[in-house]
DNA sequence: TCGACGATGACCT
DNA sequence: GGTCATCGTCGAA
């Protein structure tokens, strides 16, 4: 089974339970005829206005922050600590923002462009682990930000692999207040590929 | 305009 | 465990 994801998916309004789905399904990228891609084994939700670890936390909308409130199914990119990309992907419908952060792939397509793109000699379980090393192994940069998931360039495909999924509390939100208890990371058990802490 | 800082990661000891 | 690179965004002035 090799199914593309279409933007349906996106529009549904749980996204904890979108971001728990996403583990297994594969993201693929595709410039200029090159692909790559992997299973993802590590995402994260962010809950719209309600959640204090989002961007769009009681409805903050700034020029950053606008393609958040946009309807499910693109991609949100942006610059963190003025070095990484971290890629999001936009659900629910219109003006929810809610998002789903993808913090880590287990490479299974073009490795070798991959490789060549984080400037590694060899696979190692660290090649996409994290979200910012996953941009970086996708060749995913602010120039994807506000781009459909579902055609061209960026795509997610459920393959029908199945995935041990463990829960946990989010990475790196320490300014979030209680917020930082939710449940709301989830990864492959069984994945090598996945970012610590 | 200006200054502070971040949903991180690599490299150091 | 600690340091630091590096810059766009945002809120204050």
């Amino acid at each position: 089974m090799n199914k593309l994801l279409e933007q349906d998916y996106f529009l549904r309004d749980d996204v904890v339970q979108i971001a728990r789905d996403l583990i297994g399904k594969k993201l693929v990228t595709e410039f200029s005829g090159q692909i790559t891609g992997g299973y993802i084994t590590e995402t994260e939700a962010y809950a719209g206005k309600g959640d204090q670890a989002c961007h769009a936390h009681l409805g903050k909308f700034t020029k950053r922050t606008k393609v958040m409130y946009e309807a499910g199914g693109i991609a949100y990119v942006y610059l963190c600590y003025g070095i990484h990309h971290l890629f999001n992907i936009i659900t629910n419908q219109k003006d929810h923002a809610d998002a789903v952060l993808i913090r880590a792939i287990e490479p299974t397509d073009g490795v070798d462009l991959m490789l060549e793109r984080r400037n590694m000699e060899k696979i190692k379980k660290n090649i996409a682990a994290g979200p910012g090393n996953v941009s970086k192994a996708l060749g995913i940069t602010k120039t994807q930000n506000a781009q459909s998931v579902t055609a061209d360039e960026l795509k997610i495909v459920d393959t029908g692999k199945t995935a041990h999924i463990i829960t946990s509390t989010r990475i790196g939100i320490g300014y979030a207040g209680e917020d930082v208890n939710l449940p709301w990371r989830f990864y492959d058990k069984d994945s090598k590929f996945v970012s610590k802490r």
